[in-house]
DNA sequence: AAATTATGCGAATATTTGCTCGTATTCACC
DNA sequence: GGTGAATACGAGCAAATATTCGCATAATTT
């Protein structure tokens, strides 16, 4: 019978359970981060964390509740992490405060490419309980907070996807160049920030654009020749993407 | 023993052969579509192909080949569509252009989101040979031949990055939005052609930082508090992502 | 220090899954 | 309509992996 629970199994209550809890964790993260997900398995992280499968299992009732709880952890930190960053930020200007936040994606995201990724990967496929995606709403609070100081530079209309948008994009492009190759090229940082502050700042022709397309519920024809182009492309496909 | 080459194991010669290996493929697509990687094993697509495993084993010598078969073939598709979208965009603005790539982009992934997640994840973790690297690189230089067209326009400092760094911001977003909801966002195209449009015109504070930040090889105290700020928040993270 | 509870162990079991192989069926060609 | 080659089948092997369970040891309580 298999385990569906997602929580961890039990609080340690003595101190070495405490520490085993930890022993766990670390390993599994550091499986994680060698093998990716393809070798991370309970057997591999209790041989690597140096201790018996039967006590991880003391702990977690199943695999997915080991990987749910590194998603877990892994979101406290960087909420935390984003919420000192943004507050060291207060003085600063919108420029100065993307490119800390690109600074900062660049770090996090090269101190452990596979691990992040095997991570994001798991967070998609996993029963998520409620407990991730309110992480997940902290963080982009954290965000909208900073764009909130700004909004006089903004030319966004949509405030709501504007922060969400801007952690998407730094993690998509950090990742992107974490696939190639182990050490940050150096133009990573100045291309995040610039796709983020081009992403909040754009003025001029897609205004009408947007509002053009976005009007309409179904942007299905909404200019000629690219809405025909696009239909015409998809309709070539397979069932390809 | 594990056989490792990843190539078909035959070309069909007979008809029915020819629909089998269809048959195989489309089951695939669906499987992957379905339960993403988990779940993915090819008995399960010779169940769901109403075929049998041998079949399957007949013409693709294992698993990773019948993947790199369906990620092959998802690239040239996409490559194919560019090209033509490109083509078709042959008068238009830089503004009409990113508009149109956005609708294609979410038409694209909004198509097959759970597939497109997968055979991106398994492009990663495969023993790619030359062929796949060679696709992206085409892709790549569909969209860098678009952009070339309206290099007045563009502020981009970094041509060479520029085009893989919008297919990479649309596809990102749009994956963000499909992770979440079956139906796209009326907003998502706006934006994603804002954020494309947004990096590759930016000018105002941006340059400046940028070129502060790359102008040494690392952008470790590129400016003071932000450098301060993201290496401080880099110290406390733990294992965690 | 006895009793009780918590923790730890790891061999054993259950399940999954990639893949093979002997056999059956169909096709192409005469 | 016969014959060899191609194609298809699917039970089942073997390896990997998830999970359990009975027992040993350590901590805590009484």
């Amino acid at each position: 019978m298999r385990t569906s629970a997602l929580e961890p199994r039990k609080a340690p209550r003595q101190n070495r359970s405490k520490a085993m809890l930890d022993l766990i964790l670390e390993a599994a993260t550091r499986v994680l981060q060698r093998e990716s997900l393809a070798g991370f398995n309970t057997n591999r992280v209790a041989e690597v964390a140096g201790i018996s499968v039967g006590s991880l299992y003391q702990y977690f009732p199943n695999k997915a509740a080991l990987v749910t709880a590194l998603i877990d952890r892994a979101q406290a930190a960087l909420a935390a992490a984003l919420e000192q960053l943004v507050a060291e930020l207060a003085g600063s200007t919108l420029a100065e405060a993307v490119q800390a936040m690109a600074a900062y994606a660049v770090r996090q995201q090269f101190g452990d490419p596979l691990l992040a990724a095997a991570l994001d990967h798991e967070e998609k496929r996993l029963p998520i309980q409620g407990r991730l995606v309110e992480a997940e709403k902290r963080i982009v609070a954290i965000v909208q907070a900073l764009l909130d100081r700004h909004a006089a530079q903004l030319s966004i209309s949509l405030p709501a996807a504007a922060a969400g948008d801007c952690l998407i994009i730094a993690k998509a492009l950090v990742e992107a160049d974490a696939g190639r190759s182990a050490v940050p090229p150096a133009d990573l940082e100045g291309r995040i920030a610039r796709a983020i502050y081009g992403y909040l700042t754009v003025a001029a022709p897609l205004d009408r654009l947007t509002l053009h397309s976005a009007a309409k519920p179904m942007p299905k024809r909404a200019r000629r020749s690219a809405a025909k182009a696009a239909t015409g492309a998809a309709r070539r496909r397979g069932h390809a993407a």
